[in-house]
DNA sequence: CTAAAGCTGTTAACGTTGATAATACCTCCG
DNA sequence: CGGAGGTATTATCAACGTTAACAGCTTTAG
């Protein structure tokens, strides 16, 4: 792993470094390959040759052809995200869960190529794996502090992520001839009943609000001991006012 | 393509052609390479080697190696089908169709290698796909004679499909510390309530809802120590669950 | 019974692929 | 000027998918 050549991180931010610069040329010519001729377009002589390099150089910069597959995966999402201008104060956190799933999916539908490299094999790409679940995040957040969240923060990312890389893949095995956008629309509210409450469980935002939510909710609690769940109804009332 | 060496279908049974036995003997050892050294381990060397052949002998039977895994998709998944015991005579369509997807997706968690080959890319084995597809229209069909189908039969299809196919690739993607059958049977009852007009169980909400409000809530909090923050979120955790 | 036909499988080889060692270029710094 | 260190190139390797040419064996035709 080669180290960072800027360590000091001083100055030197307008043109990124000459080894950064031919790392983003080599990934652009890889996803226009893949885009263009499929998976198999992708050989370390192609993307050399369209490059303006000789093989070798691939393997300085990305180790592996593994390596520069998951640049090119990482880049290829981040690349659409920032093409998509994403509602930066979002006021209805339901609806604004349905724009994430319906912009995911509408990633995998415009790219099949790069959606199938990265989400195709389960192995392959962990780490472009975590970034989309770490993506939805924000969102998950603000439902479950509305009141609005049906399951765990994890679990309610895991549902979203599996229910839109069913229907992107799904979609694409399909022929166009029996491609129903109702399909994306079906599973898509199959994931908001899923994940969502329809009736938020806190009446106001804030802890507050889940304070004095859970207090009333206590007693039919199970796992807290009579103890616990004393000088847990204390800071409710404390968290509460 | 060639032509069915008995066409009269007469006797012949117990044996089935040479042809065919080395067939199997071949799709056999690939599937045994495929579990054991997953998809990279498929050569036609070494498979040839593992059936006692020569290479060249896999193209006469299979014309391609797509053509060899093509066959090995399709003989592993009915495979497995055999090997399992479907209910002859249902009784609740729903109960049936529960067991039907979770049969799909125990087919893939028990062999992650063979499915990623089926449904990683979705180019790949329309055949497969199709008879996939075509295995839920009896179970499909049943539901809508029961009037028990809330959309057409078709996009029941591709949604109990896609369902399936998200679960069992987005299990597989999770490090094994995060699996949780919570996701499996979160989708399994989308699924159901997209497909189907079972009311869905108003599952009791209890405190649980509250408490994820809260812990989501919790870092605006000023009230609490951060010892007491602590504890609280660990209990909040468990009320979580 | 003999000879042609047809499978079935082999040997040998071709072009391509991912990958690496050895080497040349080039720029920066003392 | 003269190395040092990074960068890219040439030459090459082993492995892969695939095909042509040919050899053994069984079946069928005359």
């Amino acid at each position: 792993m080669p180290v960072d050549p800027n360590p000091a991180g001083l100055a030197a931010e307008p043109s990124a470094t000459a080894r950064e610069q031919t790392r983003r040329r080599i990934i652009d010519v890889t996803i226009d390959l893949l885009e263009r001729g499929g998976r198999d377009a992708i050989t370390t002589r192609a993307v050399a040759d369209a490059a303006g390099l000789q093989p070798p150089a691939l393997y300085r910069l990305f180790g592996d052809k593994e390596g520069l597959l998951e640049a090119v995966a990482a880049h290829g999402f981040t690349r659409f995200l920032a093409a998509k201008h994403l509602d930066p104060d979002p006021q209805n956190p339901i609806k604004e869960l349905r724009a994430g799933w319906d912009l995911a999916v509408e990633f995998g539908l415009a790219n099949p190529a790069l959606y199938t490299l990265m989400y195709g094999e389960p192995a392959r790409s962990t780490i472009v794996f975590r970034m989309g679940l770490e993506l939805l995040t924000d969102r998950i957040r603000r439902l479950a502090v509305a009141g609005l969240l049906r399951v765990e923060e994890d679990l309610a990312a895991q549902i979203i992520h599996a229910t839109a890389r069913g229907a992107v893949l799904t979609w694409l095995s399909l022929p166009e001839s029996q491609r129903n956008t109702a399909l994306l629309r079906a599973l898509r509210e199959a994931m908001i009943t899923a994940v969502t409450n329809e009736e938020p469980v806190v009446q106001e935002q804030g802890p507050a609000g889940a304070a004095r939510a859970l207090r009333a909710a206590l007693p039919d609690q199970r796992v807290l001991s009579h103890a616990e769940q004393r000088l847990l109804t204390e800071w409710l009332d404390r968290l509460s006012a």
